[in-house]
DNA sequence: GGTTAGCACTCGCGGGTTTTGAGTGCTAAA
DNA sequence: TTTAGCACTCAAAACCCGCGAGTGCTAACC
């Protein structure tokens, strides 16, 4: 019985391995993978009904090609990067999605951040850059009624059309809507007035069946496009009526030396990401700036961690407050400063600081609109 | 000499000190801000020209009244959160912004995000999130040749209008313009078309003045619109023209017991930061996913970190990256099904792999246009 | 030949003990 | 009221040591 060798590619050079060796190389990799502890001869024995010491032979050869290594003399092998590629280029086995996997990821393909939310998330990474913390930014509703103020359609070509919203937040939405059957550019004024004398002013919940009902009725040829706007619609109009909570810089809190712990560290992210949008919402107590310290702190978790924030207005009704969040000995006079100085800008940025009267200002720029 | 007492209020209870004592505090946390030590008498002694019996003496007052405490017997003094508190309330200097700190902020608040980059950053934060690894995220132009399509104009009031811009890489933006000067409703179609007939199919560059002083002769009343148009129009073709890197889930590399030594994940993470844009581009050999193993990273600091990316199509000339970072020691099947699987989906959202047919297919749905 | 049992050896890890030194509180003198 | 002096405390660092998982080698076995 003639040994067969299968011969393997790495980098260049060529390794040649029985079978045998092609499975315990594996058992290693995977075992490593999952466990993180270098696995001795035994649980490979084990595995594949062969003593350990025929293992530790097999286990010395594979050493020898440099396919794995032992952290020191009495421990059990690990793989070396070579070992990884082999495993990877020709002994790994394909790993199936599961359904749940694949509908998640499907999901949050679909799943769109609107304006707000953008620019709010991009002003949490700029803080944390300045201040070299963790910050968090949210953004508030006061008064949830939101409804959209006037629609723009533009003809692109036989098949889609650009639908523009604007809503009361003053906030200007888009999409580009394909439609499933031919349209001419005629159509547009008449879809474009349907829509706003029927469905401006309202929220969602107040567009009624029988509205729709009679906008189709006075909308002629272009009635079967009414659906596909109000899905858009209602997507936009939902995703702005609720608050929205982002968290940037993570990692800046291992420049601080009461994290280096990672247990410590790990605990305050974990909340962060999953409780934060609660704990960390501003009083509403007129001042600008808010220093919690340590035990201030309702959240058992932040007990000995401050947090500095501060407020700024958004759009009619709503409020934008980013802050950062970082051990009790920080450099609160800088922080402060630098925070506070920030959300001016936001405010600035936003429009100002009065409740703007509705068509006049432009406030916020809304580019991107 | 009667001594003077400063009365100070924290959380209800009202204490008094002098203002030597109020010194020594503020001193007691300025140090322990900055050097994160215990402090000492001496320090102090030294700094306030007493020795440090009396100082000691100070100290000892300090910590009845609650203010400071020591974290066992013998170690300096470090602020209680009460401490904290009157610290942020009453000694506390103001932090003067410096220049370059104002600037920046300035800067960064102006900056904006383009719309590319918004998906693309999102995608970063969902993919990290599926694989429990830091993930970056990045888009490299391959052909960098970017112009206006078509120009849209929407008319608003006398005083502003909207500017709706489609790129030739299928994106669509657009700016509520204000006007310093009442405009009407009619200029508008004017300004549309000579906006369509002398700008379109023109990189930046390729506008000179001459082609815009024709433009602006041919518009009549509404050519002092051109400038304000122009404007925008050179922010966006210049922010689309060149790739954006972004990292999200930074703290999900703590999850990883090789990272437990938090200098080893600073170091890492601070590389990725500043340097990831030249590591972790995508080779251009054809593959949809790229492996890279420890030693196989060019980069000393990712000697014993994987990297696992995959590319995705994004409009005419530009690709797409998205990746991980991890231990060598990583489920390579499994994220990397992850992985591809996710860039898949990204691809077919971007329109698909084809270099599409100008204005056939909408490619990307570009809500938010 | 390949496989296995047996055995001596290695060395990292966890635990306890010792040493060190910064910083304290107290007392007595200035 | 301030200061010098001194005995004391206690966390952190250095050191030591025994356990045991895992090894390599050899000799017997199939």
């Amino acid at each position: 019985m003639t040994r067969v060798l299968i011969r393997h590619k790495i980098w260049g050079e060529t390794v040649e391995l029985t079978e045998r060796k092609r499975q315990i190389l594996r058992s290693v990799v995977d075992s490593y993978i999952q466990t993180a502890e270098p696995v001795g001869s035994k649980a490979i024995a084990d595995e594949l009904g062969l003593s350990s010491a025929t293992i530790r032979n097999e286990m010395a050869d594979l050493e020898n090609m440099g396919l794995i290594e032992k952290p020191h003399t009495s421990a059990g092998r690990i793989p070396s990067p070579k070992g990884y590629r082999l495993y990877v280029d020709e002994l790994m086995r394909d790993y199936r999605l599961s359904v749940e996997e694949t509908e998640k990821m499907n999901s949050a393909l679909s799943e769109k951040m609107n304006e707000l939310d953008k620019v709010i998330d991009q002003a949490g990474k700029i803080v944390s850059k300045l201040t070299l913390l963790p910050s968090y930014s949210l953004s508030t509703v006061r008064a949830p009624r939101v409804a959209v103020k006037r629609f723009e359609v533009i003809f692109v070509d036989s098949q889609s059309f650009i639908l523009v919203v604007m809503t009361t937040l003053e906030q200007v939405k888009n999409k580009l809507i394909k439609v499933p059957f031919p349209i001419s550019a005629a159509q547009m004024p008449v879809l474009s007035d349907v829509l706003n004398t029927h469905f401006t002013g309202l929220t969602m919940g107040e567009i009624t069946q029988d509205i729709i009902q009679s906008a189709v009725l006075s909308s002629g040829a272009a009635g079967a496009l009414i659906a596909l706007v109000l899905e858009f619609v209602s997507e936009v109009l939902s995703t702005q009526a609720h608050g929205q909570y982002h968290l940037a810089g993570e990692g800046n809190i291992l420049n601080h030396p009461e994290y280096q712990d990672p247990g410590k560290a790990r605990e305050l992210l974990t909340y962060l990401n999953e409780a934060g949008t609660d704990a960390l919402a501003m009083p509403e107590d007129g001042s600008k700036v808010k220093i919690l310290i340590g035990p201030e702190n309702i959240a058992e978790e932040l007990k000995d961690t401050s947090v500095i924030m501060a407020s700024y207005n958004i759009g009619d009704g709503m409020q934008g407050v980013i802050g950062v969040v970082g051990p009790t000995r920080m450099d609160y006079a800088k922080v402060a400063a630098r925070l506070s100085y920030f959300a001016e800008g936001l405010n600035r940025m936003f429009g100002g600081p009065q409740t703007p009267p509705a068509l006049e200002s432009p406030k916020k720029e809304d580019k991107d609109l």
